[in-house]
RNA sequence: GGAGGAGUACCCAAGUGGCCAAAGGGGGCAGACUGUAAAUCUGUUAGCUCAGCUUUCGAUGGUUCAAAUCCAUCCUCCUCCA
């Protein structure tokens, strides 16, 4: 298979790359041979976000490389709770929520793998976890591991101070199974994650080696941070989803479009696949120019996520909507009744039926401070009533504050 | 099992009988300035039929004209000892 560029190089330019077991033989392993590795995704939600997406650019990478992924889905492992970096416990799951949410995993995941011919495999740790021997494991992974060291491992170092229950302790020995039978079945020579995950991937290429004198091999990737350090991908509600309908791509396109400049530079290297040179030309942009690269931005990573179709409609309601043009088709909005229209004409009433207000006190004070247009004109009464007149080829347009648009479609 | 300590709004955290819908900080939201950026400044941040009323300080019950504050029971968490 011919290898033109090593890959190991790409992730290394790109920023990628946290830390590594060996990174010689990991670049010279990469550079001269199809390898299989693996990333394990836990099942904590019912869809993947920005987090994750990271991870899976990084299998794109790698396969377009010829090497080939496992995506692990951790429905065992979302039974125990990793606490890797978590100041408090995981809330327990049930069985059901894992396995509904490990269905949306691998459904979102499918989309960015090619997984015909063995391109790509998916397992779900579920299948060898939850039939373990509690004696059996311990006298077989359980004698490797040493407590003392696993104290002295930084992702237990901030639970030791809150308080760590026996179950999530044993979240290493599993993660670090998972990484063996991997290992044993299909030849899986890498994990790679997060740089969070950097203790249980020791973990698990350590085992290896123990138990199989094999050799196995880890490396992490810089978690998404702004330049304050901040997680990135978080929004007011929650986490930026992947799933269109958690998050809609018109929002995912906007959250994008409007990164910190300091960031732009970073998320295209790391969340595009634009040549480098093109990434480090946007991102060398200074001023008001930088926001040719933020809406490349924004366009590219929606279009990876959410197609071609979705990002050039993203992109075209926030050109219509900020572009100061006429309104667009395709605005988010929502489409009422005339006789909802009519029932809630009252202006704080409407705010709360399309979800723009959590309550009518929140909307008072959003009036009061001049947060609230439609049409473009500012309202200052908060008794204000909308009128038909106020329709435009029956719609309105109502803003909240500077960013937030809401067409309101009113039919029969 | 024993001895102490703690649970306050989105988060951290003050408050030990009335002046408490509860200081301060963070975060959020809005306004000004801008580039749909950052920083800064201002306002705001329980709900409602909003100069009034209703529901909040781990839970339940009690004392009192009056409780986040006092008493009882329970739940949860932490520290030290075993």
């Amino acid at each position: 298979m011919p290898m033109s560029v090593n890959v190991y190089d790409i992730l290394k330019e790109r920023g990628f790359i946290a830390q590594t077991t060996h990174e010689d033989e990991i670049r010279e392993m990469l550079g001269k041979e199809p390898v299989t590795f693996y990333i394990g995704f836990d099942p904590t939600a019912d869809s993947l976000h920005v987090g994750h997406f990271i991870q899976i650019m990084v299998m794109m990478h790698m396969q377009r490389a010829g090497h080939r992924p496992i995506a692990l889905v951790g429905g065992g492992t979302a039974m125990v709770g990793d606490p890797s970096g978590r100041t408090d416990m995981r809330k327990m799951m049930t069985l059901d929520t894992i396995r509904h949410n490990a269905e949306s995993f691998k459904k979102q995941l499918s989309r960015f793998l090619d997984f015909s011919e063995g391109k790509a495999i998916m397992v779900n740790n579920a299948d060898w976890l939850l039939d373990l021997n509690y004696v059996e494991f311990l006298r077989e992974i359980g004698v490797h591991f040493s407590v003392n060291r696993m104290l002295t491992a930084e992702c237990f170092k901030s639970r030791l101070e809150r308080g760590l229950s026996f179950l999530e302790f044993n979240y290493m020995l599993m993660q670090s199974y998972d990484f063996l039978m991997l290992y044993r079945k299909y030849n899986c020579k890498m994990q790679l994650g997060g740089d969070d995950q950097w203790s249980n991937i020791l973990g698990g290429a350590e085992l290896i080696r123990r138990v199989e004198g094999g050799s196995a091999y880890g490396m992490t990737f810089a978690l998404l941070t702004t330049s304050e350090g901040k997680k990135m991908g978080k929004t007011e509600a929650g986490a930026l989803w992947l799933d269109p309908a958690k998050t809609s791509p018109y929002d995912f396109y906007q959250y994008w479009r409007n990164v910190d400049d300091a960031d732009v530079m970073k998320c295209l290297a790391l969340l595009t696949f634009l040549p480098m040179d093109e990434v480090r030309r946007l991102g060398s942009l200074k001023d008001e120019k930088i926001n040719e690269a933020k809406k490349v931005l924004a366009y590219e990573v929606t279009k990876l996520v959410h197609g071609q179709e979705e990002a050039d409609k993203a992109k075209a309601a926030a050109e219509a909507l900020f572009g100061g043009g006429g309104v667009g088709a395709e605005v988010p909005g929502s489409t009422i009744s005339m006789d909802q229209f009519r029932e809630n004409a009252n202006i704080i009433d409407m705010l709360l039926l399309l979800g723009l207000i959590p309550s009518k006190g929140e909307g008072r004070r959003l009036i009061q401070q001049g947060g609230i247009y439609v049409n473009d004109e500012r309202i200052d009464d908060i008794g204000h009533t909308l009128a038909e007149d106020d329709l435009k080829d029956g719609s309105l347009m109502i803003r909240k504050g500077k960013k937030v648009y809401h067409k309101v479609t009113v039919k029969g």
